[in-house]
DNA sequence: CCTTGCGGTTTCAACTTGCAACCAATATGT
DNA sequence: ACATATTGGTTGCAAGTTGAAACCGCAAGG
């Protein structure tokens, strides 16, 4: 009990995102935030995982400024679940994995949800990546590389 | 044993790509698989995970076709994990998540890591979601939507 | 030979997961 | 007033998962 909610600082920037979510199923909380749903029963509802590691994954999610919870929008006396600007930035990993599970995880014709633009009731682009002047690039195209500061020390 | 490969249709298009990743050993896996690891011994050492882990997780892996395992690229007898064509598509999935620990869990000015373009040795942009015009969208101009075959049975 | 390095598998204790039962507070019917 | 349902949890417990450490097999080096 009583976990490290501060960053681990020996983690690096892929693994502390992972540990502030969690697990996957906080993960499908939060698209679930991003669908409108804000109570508890709607989580459950909509993703069948029993009710004590749902209220454990909303509290962790809580806990790690991702959801916050409010009073009642309605008049019940309960509280509601929603995403906090840290929550909402979370858009972007979602839509990179549905993207990719468009891709390679249904036969062509096979019918999914698609995620479109509310206005044109288009679909959205796929993700690119963009270098600073503006080329496409891929995976091969990039390097992680260490802070200046850091990078004086080593080889 | 004898994990199910082929795709459980029950799950949406997030749930999906979750299940075949398997878990955060594993996308740590393949983040290093992106810059350039390949062998046993080189994951186990950038990630200090037990070996039995280890293990499993690349087994998983190489099952759901994300890595794959290829003879040796030196002389020595033993295999390398490289990444497939489908494990590549996950570079987006990683660098949402880079971006978005980045913007949330450093401070400014905390030294980290940085993804840079190759040639020109500069930042990559953000990634940004674009809709079929081109026009910049958040999660609030956006809506999932069934396709439109299941779209004209329900209300 | 004997040892070292690599790539695992096996063993086993500790932890986590998740079903089911229970609990508490309000709302609703009679 | 009293029973009953609904919502939002907590608790108990069996079964599954995780992970540290020990072990194993193979090839290369001395």
């Amino acid at each position: 009990m009583a976990k490290r909610v501060s960053h681990n600082t020996s983690m690096c920037g892929v693994a502390r995102p992972l540990d502030a979510i969690g697990d996957w199923w906080s993960l499908l909380i939060v698209r679930d935030a991003f669908d409108g749903l804000r109570r508890f029963g709607e989580f459950q509802k909509s993703l069948g995982l029993a009710k004590n590691i749902l209220s454990a994954r909303l509290r962790n999610l809580v806990t790690h400024g991702i959801l916050e919870t409010v009073p009642a929008s309605d008049g019940s006396p309960y509280q509601e679940y929603v995403l906090t600007e840290k929550g909402r930035g979370l858009f972007p990993v979602l839509v990179a994995l549905r993207q990719w599970g468009e891709e390679f995880f249904f036969e062509p014709g096979e019918p999914h949800v698609e995620l479109v633009d509310r206005k044109a009731g288009l679909p959205i682009r796929r993700l690119q990546l963009h270098a600073e002047d503006g080329r496409i690039v891929t995976s091969d195209d990039t390097v992680v590389r260490l802070p200046a500061a850091a990078r004086s020390a080593s080889s």
